[in-house]
DNA sequence: GCCAACGTTGGC
DNA sequence: GCCAACGTTGGC
């Protein structure tokens, strides 16, 4: 299985990147959208994914990896949602902003604007170099 | 099974 | 603060 990535939002009035840094792993959990929870599904150990600041910042802040896969939710009850962990890989050198993202040609389609309710979004390895290279230049 | 009402998310 | 998109709920 080849390598995917993700992208994955948070407000980071709730839970940031440097939260995130701080804790070292951090539970991906309170996902209660299906297309969100079946991406979380498909995950495998070692994918990487964007982590997106919502709401407050709006842009890609920084590259995370996926640490464990195909646990339960801790926060639900009934333990039917899906939830991984994760851990801090790189901050990016500049956050790259949802504005820059939607007035560039080359991200044209990308789920995270095409559904921009959608929590856990799949990114193309085209659109995963994009968004990088926006980054570091 | 349809659809209106309502709640939530997230951008503006 | 408003609104669009989308999911869920409940009446019929």
């Amino acid at each position: 299985m080849p390598k995917r990535y993700w992208l994955m939002k948070s407000e980071p009035d709730a839970y940031s990147w440097d939260d995130l840094v701080a804790e070292g792993e951090g539970t991906w959990d309170g996902v209660r959208n299906h297309r969100a929870a079946n991406n979380m599904r498909a995950m495998q150990v070692g994918d990487e994914a964007f982590f997106y600041h919502s709401n407050i910042g709006k842009e890609v802040v920084g590259v995370i990896s996926i640490s464990v896969t195909g646990i339960t939710d801790p926060s639900d009850p009934d333990g039917k949602w899906a939830a991984v962990k994760v851990r801090p890989v790189r901050k990016l050198a500049r956050p790259v902003t949802l504005a820059e993202i939607k007035a560039d040609p080359a991200l044209e389609g990308i789920e995270l604007v095409r559904l921009s309710r959608l929590s856990v979004a799949e990114l193309t390895e085209p659109e995963w170099k994009h968004i990088l290279s926006l980054s570091d230049g």
